[in-house]
DNA sequence: CAAGTCATATTTGTCTGATAAATAGGATGA
DNA sequence: TCATCCTATTTATCAGACAAATATGACTTG
């Protein structure tokens, strides 16, 4: 269950280069509309030559992140250009502090992205992916008395179920999934005790999908994100789904 | 109301190689697994330099549709890796003949995606981009009397209910809704005729946005595109949004 | 003075060639 | 049989050169 992406890519030169420019970008520190400093000037700053900066631009530009042209140079695109959920974008972006409108925005993502998914799963429920949906819930089980980490075992429920929808266009969005829920364990006291309820309303989800109720999945899922959603909006305390504790 | 992407993008010499590995890659000219030709190899068949072909494998890469080794070269990616959502491999899987299970999966993430867009765009129906989901309408109106095209009406008006979402993950999903209406449009007769029930629908949409009726607004949509479904399940004639034509 | 035209300098675009680094696959040897 | 080493292949990176595009300001002209 281990993401998928290659190590390889990861440790390029013009990987890293780009994974310190993407950072910048998304973190705000150029802005969009601003010129970045010449490819020269990059490879100088990074002690890099010039083919590795402009490697790193094109993948960048790939992203809709920036936009070279001669003379005029590099500039920052508009936010409503960059593809906001590329992996690579969402694993930069995890690095900065979010206000709470961000982290909304991440459970209305969730909110449409799992409760289909859930249907969708509920609708093959024979497939080997659902079976893996339960080995994670089994995974959540145990770490209620200590015997797994709960918050990958967390992780694994919730991707799961998107990737057993079994849609091909699903299968990228695990990677905002995954991020949404590491911001949720980041701002809340996952660890700080038993969440009773919270594993009930995933035993509820499961149940559903095993069941092939497609809106029973439906229904679950979304009470469970209706409560995070709420526990984001008073800002308050709350478990790694964002229930509150009690 | 164009594509937002910078055309200076689209122009380059390595976009223009990505693009046509990448159009390999997705038509499965090149299966998951295969070794790409060399880096020389394809500067040679393409006559650029091996530069132009490096910013192009990068781009690639970048998408999660190649990783790039030394010695074993270039290797194409499983599907589950690759960025389905990326606005450049839509695009380039536009030009493939879909099947039946390929529509289907578009269609279920429309339901995934539009149904909830909407129900936000309810939240905040006095939003600016909440009139152009009804200017969008109006000229649809006004393509049933021949004053406009109705197929860019019906673009906007779906694109129009991702936008006025307002959630920056969601404006990047513009691409695969407009990509899957695209491959509605060409494997129905959408300008055979009138097509009145689908009017209707989409001004339920509408009104339920406007009248900040969250719920009626996911209900209509989900309405919309069950008839799109059932139509894509049979296979049979549909119209723009694939309802059957009487 | 206004507005269009043009020249120039700057920056990205592309090619070529060279060297380094990684590694698959075979050769070698215990 | 298995581990080790060698070698050829391929990508990774750098450097330098020239081409192409274009923003800016100077210049001209009405």
């Amino acid at each position: 269950m281990a993401e998928t992406v290659s190590l390889t890519a990861r440790s390029g030169l013009s990987w890293q280069i780009a994974s310190a420019i993407g950072t910048r970008i998304v973190n705000g520190e150029y802005a969009p509309g601003d010129v970045l400093p010449t490819e020269s000037d990059l490879g100088e700053a990074y002690n890099v030559g010039r083919s590795a900066v402009r490697e790193a631009i094109k993948m960048l530009a790939s992203k809709g992140l920036v936009d070279a042209r001669p003379r005029r140079g590099t500039i920052v695109c508009e936010r409503n250009a960059w593809s906001f959920l590329d992996a690579d974008l969402l694993s930069w972006l995890e690095g900065s502090a979010p206000d709470q409108e961000f982290l909304l925005e991440l459970v209305d993502m969730r909110m449409a992205i799992e409760t289909e998914a859930a249907a969708l799963a509920a609708g093959r429920s024979v497939a080997q992916e659902v079976k893996e949906i339960r080995a994670a819930y089994e995974k959540m089980v145990a770490a209620e008395i200590g015997q797994a980490d709960p918050i990958a075992a967390d992780l694994e429920f919730h991707k799961a179920i998107v990737s057993a929808s079994g849609n091909r266009f699903m299968r990228p969005l695990v990677a905002i999934v995954s991020t949404a829920l590491r911001f949720s364990f980041r701002y809340t006291n996952a660890l700080a005790g038993a969440h009773v309820g919270d594993l009930e309303e995933h035993e509820r989800i499961l149940l559903a999908i095993e069941a092939g109720d497609a809106e029973g999945a439906r229904a679950a899922v979304r009470s469970l994100l209706q409560s995070v959603r709420d526990a984001v909006e008073r800002g308050g305390q709350k478990n790694s789904d964002g229930l509150e504790q009690t």
